[in-house]
DNA sequence: TGCCAGGCCGGGT
DNA sequence: ACCCGGCATGGC
């Protein structure tokens, strides 16, 4: 059978409606968000987003000029501090020197050329890079991240073992370009995973999903 | 109270 | 090419 990844979207929206992920946020905000939220939750994030606003440092110029030490107290509750302070800084030059400190400029570069760039920002992986040019710039870019993966694993649609450019890929070439489609996709997965698919545990019960999975039910080993 | 969160990097085999 | 540990706060 074809992977109903179209159907398995519907039943999402169906089931838990728009999730307005990065709501009215400028694309700055955006961009910041996407290094703070690494691998943490999202709730954390705000309270350093918080601190940046209270600190009128929510502007690409004005945040490039803290030092990493100065960055890092005022992220500090969204944990990884140290680190995420210079992934952010290195983040900035880019977003400064090269481009202006300008959003807009940014984004009228090639989104191919824009996505190795922000690769190549040390920090910046694939799911920070695709977050920061689908939510920021509004381009048609899918982030395939971890509960993309078990959604993905445990209906049998990819290999378990299937890295993050063949999950990309897979959803890609089965959807629409549309920013506003990857957009919601990517936060109904997130939803459904943190309610089902939580750790080795399969809480397939009441799940939208739950009629699109084999006979049998999830296959998977670990997630 | 432990487990986990919208990753990524570096070092060791 | 893998596998693994480090990074850290805050909520359930």
């Amino acid at each position: 059978m074809t992977a109903p990844v179209r159907a398995a979207y519907d039943r999402l929206f169906a089931a838990y409606g728009a999730q307005h992920w990065w709501p009215g946020e400028g694309p700055f905000e955006v961009l910041v968000g996407a290094v703070l939220v690494q691998n943490t939750a999202w709730r954390n994030v705000e309270k350093a987003l918080e601190n940046l606003r209270e600190a009128g440092c929510l502007e690409a110029r004005r945040l490039y000029s803290l030092s990493v030490a100065e960055l890092a107290e005022l992220i500090r509750p969204a944990g990884y501090y140290q680190v995420k302070a210079k992934r952010l800084r290195n983040l900035l030059e880019l977003l400064v020197e090269r481009y202006d400190a300008s959003i807009e400029i940014m984004f009228a570069t090639p989104p191919d050329r824009l996505r190795a760039e922000l690769l190549e920002v040390h920090g910046v992986g694939p799911e920070t890079a695709d977050a920061i040019l689908l939510y920021a710039g509004g381009v048609p870019s899918f982030v395939a991240d971890t509960y993309a993966h078990r959604v993905s694993a445990r209906h049998g649609w990819l290999p378990f073992d299937a890295d993050y450019g063949q999950i990309k890929e897979f959803f890609e070439e089965r959807l629409p370009a549309e920013p506003q489609l990857y957009n919601e996709y990517h936060a109904l997965l997130v939803r459904v995973g943190k309610e089902h698919c939580k750790s080795s545990a399969a809480k397939c019960d009441g799940c939208p999903l739950a009629p699109l999975l084999p006979e049998g039910g999830p296959l998977s080993q670990e997630y």
